[in-house]
DNA sequence: AATGAATGAGACTTCATTCAT
DNA sequence: CATGAATGAAGTCTCATTCAT
């Protein structure tokens, strides 16, 4: 259970991993350490070997959801309305090839369950709002003149949007372009930005 | 169990009220057949006088959370950017008096639980997205030129940007003032937005 | 509740036809007070102003089952066999018109549950068997020669097949001929015990 | 839950065996999950260790009945009057030492709750009766002259006939002599059958 | 590193019945 | 004669977790 200091083994990477799809696939209802351990082939006190219980893979989940998509997403240099539409398309390339990560974007949806979650949520949630704001600020400060807008009313709206566009993505089953709908909603608010601050 | 004819008898509607504060203050989880029936101070199968099952009690406050909410707060006539702001002005200040309502945001979140009600649900957030489509679209009708923006991805943006401010008033317990920084992000869209189309 | 005289009101005789459908249709499981009070209109409470409990609906449920089966079809003058076929023909034709009739033949089944029935039963099934032994010892009587055959074990062996058969057409959802499927089975009886005394 | 193999555990032998015995002792609704694992000194949970569901067990139940009884019995030799009564002596034998066995007898009672067991039900009761109908027309091939008498009424007759007695013998609390009432039965029909192919 | 067996708590639901009106 | 509201007991089943091996 070397889980604590941050590095995962090969084994609970695999819980982790499959966790995650569980989720993705049902809803955090259908994570029951039952249907986790059957998935991985083992029973259920197997489990408990590697983390100490669900909450704490579900911790070690939010890491490596975390880690996964927002290192491979680094948002530093997005500081031009065309840059930020870069950005948010390498996303919805992203969960088009691995649906599972949208988990990634309702990951308030099931911290409420488990109060020790909540404040890790929650502060993994204010830290993409507060760097997606940044990037709004510097693309502001590069536009000359004009009221300032407020970038994290900005921000709040760009990632509602995208929950929303993802959520339904989801709920119709990945049968659209998300890729499209998505950028359409990205550019939408670049364009009005754009338009005002011009 | 005159429930079925749309109208709900006092019984119900008090079983409905218990059920959406609950779910307010804990989430879908809170929500047992158990403690709503200990809230209401019976037994449990006193509770299947009034309802079928527990499916029967979340549609029918889908259809009490619709009503109480979009009837109190007509979209109709919200055609100009002030007018927009006015409406939500009026959503804040009544999640602000009546937190419980704020349920009424996260419809989707406790959908995945029972497969009948996911359509229930799908219907109704489809149907307000549509509205505020609606009223973006006659915002920029009455307003001359400029290239025609894409009044559903404003829709989405509002929506969940609206949703996320919500949802961490809540997460906060309801702490610092909705209405206000509430009323910022309407303003922000509604900004932009006439910046563009100015 | 006049039921104690034997006589039932007409409320009452509703009650109990709408049991014995009830039975015929799903066992003796498909038999509560919800459904049945459903099933006549009316709440579970207003049941017990014609009876005082379930049993005595299924006591007085046996008591109409046996008049009338058994007063339509008297058993008296069978004693050729041409009258004993003759006799289960009747049966046959009754059940053919209304199946629901057919739970008499399988009094048997539902006496388990309440106790307080099961001597009512027991008693019932005695009477049945023993009228039909008489029978037999009967048309022994009058055929002159050869070794006595034991009529209970006669009457025991043909009521048991009249039940087997029965309870297959029931399964079979009614579908084929039980007037001729019956006959077989009585005649093939009749047969090897004319052919015996012959 | 090795059970699909069709071999079981110790545990759910066990588990079947108490299954059996309730059953036999208070009809189907005496046997509940819960006083079942009663009687096996463990918690409801437990019980689902083993099987899935309490169908399984009733299925699993209906297997061991079928083995236990008619692997002890085979029929396939009684292809006369003598070793047909010898075949059911046994069977009457084998109920007397173990009357919780007469289950086997009344499978059909207890299948209408469940209709994933009606199938089995059915299916095992249709074979038996074919089997028994193929001695009666193996009997009748190796008796020379007369009509043909209808095998599969007899073997219909023979096994209500034996139900009955067999209830009977129950419903009295196992008082009296089941061999003995149960060889008069038999030999009542084999007698009468000979008789007649004389 | 994993299993087999078990548990306490609790989920939703149904049943026959009662009581005041 | 009937209803509306409720109840205690019981039903099947699931959950996260533990313990001895």
């Amino acid at each position: 259970m070397r889980e604590l200091t941050g590095e995962l083994t090969e084994r609970q990477r695999q819980i982790v991993d499959h966790a995650i799809e569980m989720i993705s696939e049902g809803g955090i209802s259908a994570l029951t350490m039952r249907r986790l351990s059957e998935r991985l082939g083992v029973t259920e006190p197997a489990l408990y070997r590697h983390f100490e219980n669900k909450t704490a893979i579900l911790a070690a989940m939010l890491r490596v959801l975390e880690a996964e998509t927002y290192e491979r997403l680094p948002l530093d240099g997005a500081a031009t309305p065309s840059a930020l539409v870069a950005h948010f398309d390498r996303l919805f390339a992203l969960l088009t090839e691995r649906p599972a990560l949208a988990t990634v974007v309702f990951l308030d949806e099931f911290a409420s369950t488990d109060p020790d979650l909540q404040g890790m949520v929650r502060r993994l949630l204010a830290k993409n709002r507060d760097r997606l704001a940044a990037v709004f600020t510097s693309i502001q400060a590069s536009v000359p003149p004009g009221a300032p807008i407020d970038a994290e009313s900005l921000a709040t709206l760009l990632l509602g949007g995208v929950r929303l566009v993802v959520r339904d993505w989801r709920l119709d089953e990945c049968r659209w372009d998300l890729a499209d709908r998505g950028r359409r909603l990205v550019t939408t608010l670049a364009e009005t930005l754009t338009g005002r601050t011009e």
